[in-house]
DNA sequence: AGATTGACTGCAT
DNA sequence: CATGCAGCCAATC
């Protein structure tokens, strides 16, 4: 049989990877790219875009490298997951960016 | 099969 | 710290 099935399985790794981001913490999409491996961030991305909302993935944790969060048309809107976000602990810039390094689950 | 796009990253300005 | 440009890699059209 094909090895096609790799790929849906990296998909379910980067589920299981976001799904285990605790409150308080955010990961890259590079992050867990390298973690998964295998996989670039763009993919990662395409990963949580494509993934069923039964699955209530803490997408709103994954940030890019920047810190900066998912354009408008991503989420319910990047000022109100900026709410969200602190309200779990996380703190900001006056900017509005993730102090990434302060909060980069490991 | 080839071109385009993108929930990215890193460096330069 | 924000914006811009280039590179990379896979999915989508």
């Amino acid at each position: 049989m094909s090895e096609k099935k790799r790929n849906d399985e990296k998909y379910q790794e980067v589920y299981f990877i976001v799904s285990n981001v605790p409150p308080g913490k955010v990961a890259t999409y590079g992050q867990i790219a390298a973690m998964v491996g295998g996989l670039t961030a763009r993919q990662v991305g395409f990963a949580l875009k494509t993934a069923p909302s039964e699955m209530k993935l803490p997408a709103h944790r994954i940030v890019n490298a920047a810190g900066k969060l998912a354009p408008e048309y991503v989420f319910f809107g990047k000022e109100n997951q900026r709410k969200r976000l602190g309200k779990e602990g996380i703190t900001f810039t006056d900017a509005g960016n993730i102090r990434i390094k302060e909060h980069l689950w490991k």
